[in-house]
DNA sequence: TAAATTAGCGTACAGTTGTAAGCTGAGATA
DNA sequence: TATCTCAGCTTACAACTGTACGCTAATTTA
């Protein structure tokens, strides 16, 4: 193995160690460098032949999270594709992820309230692109105006995020409640915008 | 001074030096037991005398907040018999509650989807508290089915408080658009209750 | 092959943490 | 007045933190 894979791997301990601590209860910022280095095997001191700091470590760790985030959106579109409602498709998709990735979810969510408003804006910027795709998503798909677009899919998101929270600390059963109550909520919204829209069709006239 | 109004008036002071601390970007659980001793002006040890652990602290600490959003609540209410719309009222009045009490919302916030399960629970209930308020409110108000107004007012705190955050670290003018495009969220929720319940209006039938 | 680079290690230090133990002095009670 | 209670204090300790410093050994480069 040569060093530059060598070192990649570590890379890929550390990065996977710091997963591991967050799948407990604990935040970024109430991991400790060393806890991290124990983790990945490796000395304390080892850490910094790697990351200048335990930020830089989470900057990565919220940018892996959000490429999962941005996969998971095109999961989802193959899946509406190949036929089903977008809503129910969609949210189901993304309850899967959670329950799949609920690690990267949570560390999301939590650095999203976070301390560290390096990482708040960090997770802002992964939702602004997840919000983004989705106002392009409607425009193109409902033909409803740009504005009013935009506004859905902020609202839309909002409600998955938040309902996102719940079903991290949920069973099964009660998973399958929020989902459902989700999809009726998403429904009032979409509802909502259309006939808003029909009331006032051209709010820049 | 009575010896039971000086233990008032110190337990007073952990909670005022506790806050005093959340306003940095801290955590309850990223202050330290000696920290809130140190801002309450007492020695460490001392703090025993008043709260059996920092967890018994914050929990306090989040049934304080839970009774400022009650607050919150009846001084929309009072405003909104006062006339004003509805949305527009209860929005305005809760932007400037979280300016007024930016360190007392955040605490909600960050332990909402904090590290400590008790604190995440607790904060959970107050929103639940918010959550039905509202949705008892829409029922006199607007006539509303139960099921369709608990859906109702459940998707529309989410959002409230969803921009709540964003609105906690914006200027003055980023606040203002964030007020005006909740507002419009909301009223999409509105119309789309209403429109879904139209279209269907005995779901038991 | 000889020299240079560098991932990882061990040691060390100053700072912080929670909290146990026991003392003091002032308010409460009899 | 004499006794009791108890809020707050000081001291102490073991555990943990981040990170500076210098060494080693193996890979890479010349």
């Amino acid at each position: 193995m040569s060093r530059q894979e060598q070192k990649q791997k570590t890379r890929q301990n550390i990065i996977a160690g710091a997963f591991q601590l967050l799948n407990e209860n604990r935040t970024l910022s109430a991991i400790s460098l060393r806890e991290v280095a124990r983790e990945a095997g490796i000395a304390p001191t080892s850490f910094y032949r790697h990351f200048k700091d335990m930020d830089e470590l989470g900057l990565t760790l919220v940018d892996e999270a959000g490429l999962a985030l941005r996969q998971l959106m095109r999961q989802a579109r193959r899946r509406i594709a190949s036929g089903g409602g977008v809503i129910d498709t969609s949210v189901d998709t993304f309850m899967e992820f959670i329950s799949a990735n609920s690690n990267v979810f949570r560390l999301l969510l939590r650095e999203h309230t976070g301390t560290s408003a390096a990482y708040r804006l960090a997770v802002s910027r992964e939702i602004q692109h997840f919000t983004d795709e989705l106002s392009d998503y409607i425009i193109e798909q409902l033909r409803i105006p740009h504005d009013i677009a935009v506004l859905q899919a902020e609202s839309m998101v909002r409600l998955v995020f938040s309902a996102g929270a719940d079903a991290l600390e949920a069973d099964t059963i009660l998973k399958n409640d929020i989902s459902d109550r989700l999809k009726r909520q998403l429904r009032f919204i979409q509802l909502g915008s259309l006939a808003y829209w029909q009331t006032m069709p051209d709010p820049q006239a």
